[in-house]
DNA sequence: AGGCACTCGTGAGCACGTTCACAAAGCAGC
DNA sequence: GCTGCTTTGTGAACGTGCTCACGAGTGCCT
């Protein structure tokens, strides 16, 4: 009767795994299917079938022994477990490239992350109409924020501005943070801060393409420049 | 005096910190700073001080004791380490709103990521340049990626043709991916992928907020939806 | 030269995450 | 109801990564 108080804590790599098994069950729920094995969902999921059924079992044990899980409760269940039951408004900050392909990327709204604002410094960009979205004003961010109860925003600036931009989202009353800026962000405890980026990504690929051009071939001594 | 052989390889979660590392030292050094200490370095990283030092030992011993690493010399290894020393041209496939996003990115450029080239299959986008690089058909994609030694493709297309992309990316000669749709990725063995996946990153923060607004909190049974 | 303050490099212990392997549980057919 | 097949849920073993703590160098000051 009592609702599951002090809900079992679910490892971060669980959490960040949820996401993509929701994805496949929602494809196959669209496709007809009603039910899938772990070994199935391991495989789209390209994943090892014991640690889908692991992660799932934090959930609860929601399947079914000799017949496997029910995709539309489990898609239910993963959605409650991650907060998607119901859309979380988000507000980007900076209206550059990025920030605009953002904006007008309209996976967003339909995974319930609709919009609700974004904003910029810069004079040129405010006013503009993107896929339906105003630029406005960084100073209407606290409006913004709490008028549309937004609490995740997006840092799209430059790297210089990033810092700046995160003190006002926190100001704002913004306690998740998603950072597209190459910097480490400093924020209060209390702030979740995720990082996107595609520089770190691309030199994690250079590193494995190096090692597979055969390592340090003819690794040019180790001997430290003459400076000292 | 044989160049080092079968270089120990170096733990994942070490070679992707080490491009924070890089971007903090290159800063400092452009700010004129010689030398840093294990600490300073953990501070604007924002990782344990312990942690950079057994990271940079992976690279071998290149700090002084009582005074910190040269942060000069320090960039040379980790840029060799990581295979900067050369560019790696990447070609981006789909010229989409992230598509256009990334390849007007100077950033990319900059860090050793040069725009090789960009493909699309819509006719409509074809020929239109994209600061200062013209958007081609896909099927040059061979053409481009040996023409320019490309070894690393960005996938920018719509999760429907992202496994296509993928396909004709590894056709061509491509031996790493960074993978910007929400699927899966297969692919053969030898081919390394990673993936940036935003909604993914948004579902990991809602899961936190949803948590810190009191969990569960009317938790509206656990009983399965009446069907079976 | 000796002592002191500082910081690296790293072994050891611990925490977290992954994989294995198997008992328990359900279903179908008879 | 019993048998056999399938698939879950999970303890146990294993591997990786993180943190601590401290010995070992290094530079500086007297
Ligand atoms: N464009 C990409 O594909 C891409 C790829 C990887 C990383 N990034 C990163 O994303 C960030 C944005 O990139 P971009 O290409 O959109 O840059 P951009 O220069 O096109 O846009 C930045 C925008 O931020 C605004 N801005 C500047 N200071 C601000 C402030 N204090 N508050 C609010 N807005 C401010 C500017 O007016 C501008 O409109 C950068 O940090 C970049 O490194 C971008
Ligand atoms: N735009 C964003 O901010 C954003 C954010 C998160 C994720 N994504 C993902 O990035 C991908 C691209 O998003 P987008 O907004 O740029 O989409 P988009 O529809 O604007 O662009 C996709 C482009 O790919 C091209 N294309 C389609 N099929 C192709 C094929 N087989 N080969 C080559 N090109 C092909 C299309 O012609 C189009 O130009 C999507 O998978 C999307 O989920 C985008």
């Amino acid at each position: 009767m009592a609702p599951e108080r002090t809900r079992r804590r679910i490892p971060d790599a669980t959490v960040a795994r949820l996401p993509v098994y929701l994805r496949i069950l929602t494809e196959q729920g669209d496709e007809g299917v009603d039910s899938i094995s772990s070994e199935r969902l391991a495989e789209l999921g390209g994943v090892n079938a014991a640690k889908v059924r692991k992660d799932l079992s934090y959930l609860g044990s929601y399947g079914t022994r000799g017949v496997g899980y029910e995709v539309a409760y489990l898609v239910y269940q993963i959605r409650r477990e991650l907060g998607l039951t119901h859309d979380w408004p988000v507000v980007i900050v900076g209206a550059g490239n990025l920030g605009q392909a953002l904006a007008g990327y309209a996976g967003f709204g339909e995974r319930g992350f609709p919009v609700a604002g974004i904003v910029d410094v810069d004079d040129a960009k405010i006013g503009t109409v993107l896929s339906g979205v105003r630029v406005r004003h960084i100073d209407e961010l606290p409006q913004i924020v709490q008028t549309k109860r937004v609490s995740i925003g997006v840092v799209a600036t430059p790297a210089a501005a990033a810092q700046d931009a995160a003190d006002r989202l926190v100001r704002a009353g913004v306690t998740s943070i998603l950072n597209f800026a190459p910097v480490v962000l400093a924020v209060p405890r209390a702030i979740e801060v995720r990082k996107v980026d595609l520089a770190v990504e691309l030199q994690i690929l250079s590193y494995h393409e190096q090692r597979r051009a055969g390592g340090a071939i003819h690794a040019v001594g180790t001997a430290r420049p003459a400076s000292a």
